[in-house]
DNA sequence: CTTTACCCCACCAAACATGTGGACTAAAAC
DNA sequence: GTTTTAGTCCACATGTTTGGTGGGGTAAAG
């Protein structure tokens, strides 16, 4: 499951895709318009800038804003940020790939299973992006 | 990520899959084949039995053995029996739903994402089963 | 009635999740 | 240039989950 700091990320994401081009948004708005404690969102959405994904500006008339079109961001590479691997085995991860200790990978039917679940489960989260996060009109 | 405990659990799994119909196997011998803490796989295969899908047998000669065909068992069932929720969203469980605080489900862009997602790894565990966890001959 | 082997309960340490508090810094406004 | 605004950074608190162990109890076989 996605913890809580993934689905405020999602929350907060879709917030500012909205509002895309609109110049930045205050932590403190898309805090009481997303319901998202305010001190968690903070550490969330820096850790959004340091990936590359938001940037901000200090002082008035500062806050937060998307770094790129929300198009190009793809689902995976926020869950992947925030929630970690998308794979169910570090075997079979990608991005976090490690050997599984007593397990010959080769001879490993839960394995091979896995990487299915992956490859499935990527297709959808390699396609979706930001602005699929915003509901059709 | 699956728990090691849903890995030591598919790793007996597999064991006792092999053993299939030559008579109940001893958690020790599970245990030092497959390199699985002792204490904890006696644990893990109890649980498995009170969700009738082992049974056991006591004193000499006794052990753990399949109660089913292992060809009728879903990887889904155990996943969700061992690891939990197979959906990446409460309000997106099929099994174990819970509506999302704060949220709407009619207006979530990313409740829709994670329901296919949902859908594309169903689609692969609950059509493999036990006997897919052995290596391909 | 002793041995074998599963059953059951309680506990434990470490890791992680979910926050909160407070001081610091940069930018803008006055 | 000092005040205000708003993000940055670090530390800590607390609760839950994970991974695991210890020890006694119970049922079946011999």
């Amino acid at each position: 499951m996605l913890s809580k700091k993934s689905q405020y990320a999602f929350k907060a994401l879709a917030y500012l895709t909205e509002k895309y081009n609109q110049g930045p948004v205050l932590i403190s708005e898309i805090s009481t318009k997303k319901k998202v404690p305010l001190k968690f969102l903070e550490n969330i959405l820096l850790e959004l800038k340091k990936a590359d994904i938001l940037d901000s500006k200090k002082g008035k008339g500062g806050g937060y804003y998307l770094k790129k079109d929300p198009a190009q961001v793809k689902v995976a590479t926020i869950v992947r940020l925030v929630n970690g691997p998308i794979a169910m085995l570090p075997c079979v991860s990608l991005n976090f790939y490690h050997r599984c200790e007593n397990c010959d990978e080769t001879a490993c039917g839960l394995h091979d299973i896995m990487i299915k679940v992956r490859d499935a489960t990527l297709n959808v989260m390699e396609t979706k992006t930001l602005v699929d996060l915003l509901p059709m009109k």
